[in-house]
RNA sequence: GGCUCCAUGGUCAAGCGGUUAAGACGUCGCCCUCUCAAGGCGAAAUCAGGGGUUCGAUUCCCCUUGGAGCUGCCA
């Protein structure tokens, strides 16, 4: 077993983001691609943000998309608790250390005064950064006045020269100077840690060794190195990823109703290929391959492949590889899966499902339009006298109605109303008037259908109509189409 | 504003000093076809700009421009 550990620390405020994800599925190929472990921390530190039952959604989504962590808050593991909340003690003792070295001290300066302060600064144009005001207290005095009960937070001591930096396995250096830095505060009045404080505690104590996560850490980072040597710890190795954006300007969010994990799987994406898309975000392979199950990925993954750039989210391409993967499906599976959404459309209609599932499975892209596409089944949309009209089928009203007529008759004749009989005496119909087949076919479909395209042909939808429909939408169109002619006449 | 980072077609991207600058999605055209998809074939489309370095820059360096992230007692 090797000493490879990553993690993917997600706050519980709501559902997963597809950049959460993807942050999560490099961590997990990182750490399985060299026989390591995965792990997932929950960061609740900040009690404000809170969602209720956001963190059983986590553990939800990480078990939906496959990502299976070795240790987590619901796994366990022998590096616990796996919420900081539950930690919250263990963060204390550490930071007095640092104010016993001076690497932090204790502040005791109000968020108001603090923000005057900040608006005073800022109206003046200048840039705000914490005045080290508290750091010149006297030892005694602050630790009397600590002991008193006055709220105070804790702040990380930042030196006023030098620099900060460390090596990013994709960025490479990165550097800081310490005197631009601010120092951050470590321990919050409530007494928990913020996120520069409780990562750096965390992923000591659970030696995680590669930190992966995106670039939104890349820039106080070395802030977080300084606290390693403050501590006189091995700081891990640290890998930021670029965030995914919806457009050149924006990040995918969900407060612009851009989708999450959950909301793709309920509209129909299947899991492999939004894993398999996600991957591809931000990732290239050594060849030009672009289909990979998760367990191939493991195998593949490499970290010279990964970009520095931000990824567009994509979503016809997202859709293309769906479309693909549903093909792929067995289908009986794809028979299963499309079922519900049939229903939507046309439940108690008696429609056929499995053959209409042959004629949808290879034009399935998203299951949430598979609707809309089949409603047509259940009720005769409204169209247009135009529809008959097409250049390239050669028809249009006038021979439209001859042809529905004698199709009409034709079809009402059919003792056994099966598609191949129905295509025969319809091809049959076409030769004996010299009409090409798309002549006789084309007008058909479109009295049965209402609509310019449909997932199969004339005869293929007559079938699932059944006779009894079929000749009904047929009488149908025959009634528009002589209505139309008679007013033209008029 | 300051700091950090990024920059190849519309999008994802290969490329890591010398290439006709891959491939995929999307777009367009043709073929196939009882419509539409699918499938087959083909096309258009990219190195942000300017300086260097070099015999030679998409590739290395600098500047400009553009964009992103950070700048919270949020993560």
């Amino acid at each position: 077993m090797s000493d490879i550990r990553t993690r993917f620390a997600p706050s519980p405020t709501g559902y997963m983001h597809l950049g959460g994800l993807r942050t999560a599925l490099y961590a997990y190929l990182f750490a399985k691609q060299r026989g390591g472990k995965f792990i997932l921390r929950i960061e609740d530190t900040d009690q404000e943000r809170e969602v209720p039952g956001a963190v059983e959604l986590i553990y939800e989504d990480m078990h939906k998309a496959g990502l299976d962590y070795d240790e987590g808050p619901d796994v366990g593991g022998d590096y616990g608790p796996y919420i900081q909340s539950r930690r919250k003690d263990l963060y204390l003792p550490y930071a007095m250390q640092l104010v016993e070295s001076g690497a932090a001290y204790p502040c005791f300066c109000t968020k108001e005064e603090l923000q005057a302060r900040r608006d005073k600064a800022t109206a003046k144009g200048e840039q705000w950064k914490y005045d080290k005001h508290c750091l010149h207290i006297d030892k005694a005095e602050a630790k009397r006045r600590m002991e008193s009960g006055e709220p105070y937070v804790i702040r990380q001591n930042i030196p006023e020269t030098g620099v900060a930096s460390f090596e990013d396995l994709l960025y490479g250096h990165v550097e800081t100077e310490c005197a631009i830095l601010d120092d951050n505060v470590l321990i919050k009045q409530d007494g928990l840690p913020t996120y520069n404080f409780a990562n750096v505690i965390d992923d000591h104590l659970m030696k995680i060794s590669h930190v992966i996560r995106g670039t939104e850490y890349l820039s106080s980072t070395p802030k977080y190195n300084l606290l390693y040597e403050a501590f006189g710890w091995q700081p891990p190795t640290y890998m930021h990823l670029p965030v995914v954006m919806k457009d050149a300007t924006r990040k995918l969010s969900k407060r612009h109703g851009d989708p999450t994990f959950e909301d793709l799987l309920e509209q129909g994406y299947v899991r492999d290929a939004i894993i398999n898309f996600i991957a591809l975000l931000g990732w290239a392979p050594k060849d030009d391959r672009e289909f990979f199950t998760l367990p191939e990925l493991v195998e593949v993954f490499d970290t010279d492949g990964l970009s520095k750039s931000p990824a567009i989210f994509n979503t016809d391409k997202l859709r293309w590889f769906n479309s693909e993967y549903i093909k792929k499906m067995d289908f009986e599976d794809y028979l299963k899966t499309a079922t519900p959404w049939f229903d939507k459309a046309l439940q108690g209609k008696g429609i056929d499902y499995r053959r209409l599932a042959e004629l949808m499975h290879g034009r399935t892209e998203v299951f949430s339009q598979v609707p809309e596409m089949v409603s047509f089944l259940a009720e005769l949309p409204d169209y247009q006298i135009d529809l008959y009209s097409h250049k390239k089928m050669k028809t249009d009203p006038a021979l439209s109605l001859t042809v529905l007529k004698l199709a009409l008759t034709r079809a009402a004749a059919l003792q056994d109303f099966t598609e191949d009989a129905l295509k025969e005496s319809l091809m049959e119909l076409a030769a004996e008037n010299e009409w090409k087949t798309g002549q006789v076919m084309w007008p058909v479909r479109v009295a049965l259908s209402g609509l310019p395209s449909t997932p199969g042909g004339a005869t293929e939808i007559a079938y699932l109509l059944g006779k009894d429909e079929t000749l009904q939408r047929l009488a149908i169109g025959i009634n528009f189409l002589e209505q139309f002619q008679s007013m033209r006449q008029s």
